[in-house]
DNA sequence: CAATATTGTTAGCCAAGGCTAAACTGTTTG
DNA sequence: CAAACAGTTTAGCCTTGGCTAACAATATTG
């Protein structure tokens, strides 16, 4: 479980930056990252979804796959899949809707979404990119980060 | 490719907080995503062999399985990647070393990973959780954001 | 220096998330 | 109301990134 290193005495090549973190510590990280990512896709599924339902009044397998650029297909079978979680209910051709835990997850995640994005906003990056950023970064985020995050926002407005 | 509409007369269900963007817009925002996650590994890996390199001297598959916390044969299989990918070399049974396209991986990668972790602490984020963060958020982090960070941890450091 | 422990590789499995092509359903329109 | 069109599903393929189990090579140590 310890790093091998079993010439401790070579001259340490070149200056380090920063020291490696113990590796209980590093480890944590790249899991955390893994995690993420396995509910990344579901909750921009479900948030498109929850915003489909919002501004349109339906969500069709299509408008998801143009928003998404994926193919029908790939839609469809993530579909079957948010099926599966009770994410969402669906009757074959039909529109979707979101179960409950669906609409909180759309919720939960909107939220997210919007801290983010509004936190690159006030700090100076373009709307464009401002989006582009905030669709990737919502998905690492801490609870403690996106704290600090609203609270830097709102401190910006008051200015 | 536009939204399907059918019927644009209903009346718009609740208060929309903001509006969905374009569609061509929208689209860009998960295909970079997608394009992200796509060669985020790979410059995890390249990253830490980097930092093993710097740090320790060598790189061994044993210490990334450990610090990634993952298998063995998962390490060995991402390997024969890199190999293929031209970006490490390795003789069986032996250490890694970087090639010159690895070594410039390598470098970028520190650094954007440095100036997040940086600003995530200038910002306030405990250390623990800028590190979590930032392993997730730098593969989301356009160069115009980047530069923000930076401007903004030189000018915390200024105070 | 032989036995043991550690490290590395290979084979084979699995789930996720893409794709295309083909078939099917529902809607619009001549 | 039949035909054409648009939307949806299914089947089958591929790559990535995990895993375990078995085996092979190297390193350590009695
Ligand atoms: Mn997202
Ligand atoms: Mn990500
Ligand atoms: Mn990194
Ligand atoms: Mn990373």
């Amino acid at each position: 479980m310890t790093d091998s290193n079993p010439n401790a005495s070579l001259p340490a090549p070149s200056i380090p930056g920063d020291a490696l973190p113990p590796v209980e510590q590093h480890a944590q990280q790249y899991a955390t990252v893994r995690n993420a990512h396995e509910t990344e896709l579901i909750e921009d599924y479900v948030e498109l979804i929850g915003d489909l339902l919002a501004h349109r009044g339906e969500a069709r397998a299509a408008d998801i796959a143009n928003r998404m650029a994926v193919s029908q297909a790939t839609v469809s079978k993530m579909i079957r899949r948010l099926n599966e979680l009770e994410l969402v209910t669906s009757k074959p051709y039909r529109s979707l809707f979101l179960t409950e835990a669906g609409q909180k997850m759309a919720e939960t995640s909107r939220a997210r979404h919007d801290i983010v994005l509004h936190f690159l906003r006030a700090l100076g990056v373009r709307d464009a990119t401002a989006r582009i950023d905030a669709e990737g970064m919502e998905h690492h985020v801490s609870d403690e980060t996106l704290a600090i995050m609203q609270r830097f926002t709102e401190q910006q407005q008051k200015s």
